[in-house]
DNA sequence: AAGATGTATATGTATGAACATAATGACGTG
DNA sequence: CACGTCATTATGTTCATACATATACATCTT
């Protein structure tokens, strides 16, 4: 008697990666149960149930319960990146991080930015714009509105140590938010932040952070002419 | 006597987001160990072991054998997009879609496509450019090259009633893939297929996709002016 | 003191059993 | 035929138990 190998769940997965990968099951085709598919390799159906959950929550299977479980027809595929401190994708890079303030006051939002900050028409918030460094060049220029509403201990903090990207991070929780990729073409103001010419293309995220139902901060970033963000799956 | 509750592993992550947003624990510090958690919460440690582990993975907490489980640091946000079908995605914004193929010959990549589809120098590569439009608009300029080595097949494809894109995405599994975003200033050329100015800033997205190890196709895709990538978490 | 070795411990995984839940499909009623 | 009811069934969850594995920490060796 050889003794028993156990049956790993990562090992179920990937013979069932492999079936579909290999087309013995195809797109749309509903596959073995549980129970069947855990007879058939030896194991028990909680370890087909954790490898097809898995396969589920990576969307190459969708699962309904008393239907059955089938390969997905059009697998969406999801790409997913990491939104580091602006300081540690500068440092992991090997190069030397900086920050400055160019302007820090209270000023009524504008229209569009009232609407995505949720917040009354009336009341100013805090208007932070701050140039990111790296080895001395500008690397992103952010422009950042702060809820003073929901995050009051801003009112006397000068962002000198700890830029708005990490003081917000330090002291603020959140929990969810909006992003928005584009790109711009530079107006003679940001090319001038940047140091590049007018008229580059530049590479553009808008973000808007929540906490416990409010917005914290609504932020654009305009990146460097050149900038690539990167992410694999 | 009341009837016992049972307590759903939700519950348990719900409780333990709560106590990190709530800063009882704190980033960095150690939470109690699955053990005690589960005696103080009612449940199996399976439970909170079901609990902690889609924490974990959602990046919130950091678990090491032995070591323990903590609040992460500094928690790398993470969001995810998905990557629809050019067709799904301009159709689902209720416009018509259409695509038309502008070139379509053997040639020699480039070396950095060389490079990134790691195929020999001195062969030859099928290259197609198509662009995509919404409402007879052009929505996205796509130049795509595919290694005829791995997907012989696509040698008697005319590309007319699916899109390169559309047809890959049938015919071809595939595993994993790199994703490049960045900006870039229109040239006359890129000006031109896209109908707008040349200088003006356009989305851009690099992709290259794998299959069994081997690189299937390595794809470039202009957006229009003004393109949005949104995603949330 | 530096390095090798051993041990205790927290997380990770596998299992069988039981029950929960959703949803399909059959059946019966108006 | 339209519609509501109900049994069936596949996935989803919980539990107790057992064992696996990584690794922090103590202890022993040189």
């Amino acid at each position: 008697m050889s003794k028993q190998e156990r049956i790993s769940w990562q090992a179920v997965q990937n013979e069932v990666r492999q079936r579909i990968s290999q087309r013995d099951w195809k797109p749309g085709d509903f596959i073995p149960h549980e129970a069947d598919l855990a007879q058939e390799l030896g194991c028990a159906r909680a370890t087909v149930n954790r490898a097809l959950r898995g396969l589920a929550e990576a969307g190459l299977l969708e699962r309904r319960r008393r239907a059955g479980t089938r390969v997905t027809l059009n697998p969406v595929r999801r790409a997913e990146f990491a939104i580091p401190l602006i300081r540690a994708e500068i440092e992991s890079k090997g190069q030397r991080y900086a920050h400055s303030v160019c302007l820090r006051e209270m000023r009524l939002p504008p229209p569009d930015v009232q609407a995505r900050m949720q917040v009354p028409a009336n009341v100013t918030q805090l208007f932070v714009q701050t140039l990111y460094l790296a080895n001395g060049a500008p690397y992103v220029f952010e422009s950042r509105w702060i809820n003073m509403t929901a995050i009051p201990a801003v009112r006397d903090e000068d962002f000198a140590t700890f830029s708005p990207n990490e003081w917000l991070v330090r002291e603020v929780a959140f929990d969810g938010g909006d992003f928005t990729f584009s790109a711009i073409t530079a107006s003679s103001d940001e090319a001038a932040m940047l140091s590049c010419r007018a008229g580059e293309g530049l590479f553009v995220l808008d973000r808007t952070t929540r906490h416990a139902g409010q917005v914290i901060t609504s932020v654009r970033l305009v990146f460097h002419p050149g900038y690539q963000m990167h992410t694999r799956i």
